[in-house]
DNA sequence: CCTCCACTGTTGAAAATTCAACACGGTTGA
DNA sequence: TCAACCGTGTTGAATTTTCAACAGTGGAGG
């Protein structure tokens, strides 16, 4: 049985991960806002390179805009979200998502304001119910 | 300026990210660990050269342990966790940790119980004091 | 119409990564 | 003692990744 929740992201070479990450960031993205945004950007042609590979890969689509192509990936982020929470969890936190939640909330806690919490008090109610 | 939280990981080739996750998971391990781990696992030798790249970039460290090294994140996990957290809420969710924190609620909820769910309110507690 | 421009598609070379072979040293146990 | 074993250190080749050059296509503007 192939563990493919752990052998997709890791799977990526340095760059088409970078590529990846761009698109979940910006939702969709030209050649030339990739090239924006890549540390030590390439010329136009190496992105395309790299984004043929993707596709090849089925991990990103395209659709024409006008002129030129848009790219996206092809899971949506809100799908991705789940494998890269899991994967954070169980390398940095010991496979415990509690102690990933508090060491997000520390992070953020200046930021939280009274909107947040509230809702974070109620998804917590809900999983306390879901979970008894 | 550079930004080093974001030059940092992804700047690890695929094996070397590999054997990073890998580290952290396990806080030390050796060569033969680190190939049980490993998917598509290669050879010792071919391990001990990432393992050289890695210690020449200063990434990892390692003890000797009897006859054999043990190898270590030279980063404490604990370190690395706020750099990864940020980086993924940034990628996968927009820049909002409160996303990042519902979407961890929801994928770990039956497992949560109550006394994580109290640790998480005294969280919040302390959190909305600071933060307001 | 025809030229220019902006883009895509393809190819092959350069560079980096990944890998295994081999040499060497220490330790163990017969 | 010394041979077998288990580990490390180093080197160079195979593979993969990264990159840029070039050819082709369609649309805009003179």
């Amino acid at each position: 049985m192939i563990d493919k929740s752990e052998s997709q992201s890791p799977m990526l070479s340095r760059r088409e991960r970078q590529v990846m990450d761009i698109l979940h960031r910006r939702g969709v993205a030209t050649v030339a806002e990739i090239i924006t945004d890549l540390p030590d950007p390439p010329t136009y042609s190496a992105v395309r390179s790299i984004l043929r590979i993707l596709g090849e890969k089925e991990l990103i689509r395209h659709k024409e805009d006008g002129p030129r192509y848009v790219y996206f990936p092809a899971e949506p982020t809100e799908m991705a979200r789940d494998d890269v929470l899991a994967h954070v969890v169980r390398t940095y936190f010991a496979g415990s998502p509690e102690q990933a939640v508090t060491a997000l909330l520390r992070m953020s806690d200046t930021e939280i304001d009274a909107t947040e919490i509230e809702k974070l008090r109620s998804t917590i109610r809900r999983a306390r119910q879901s979970g008894k």
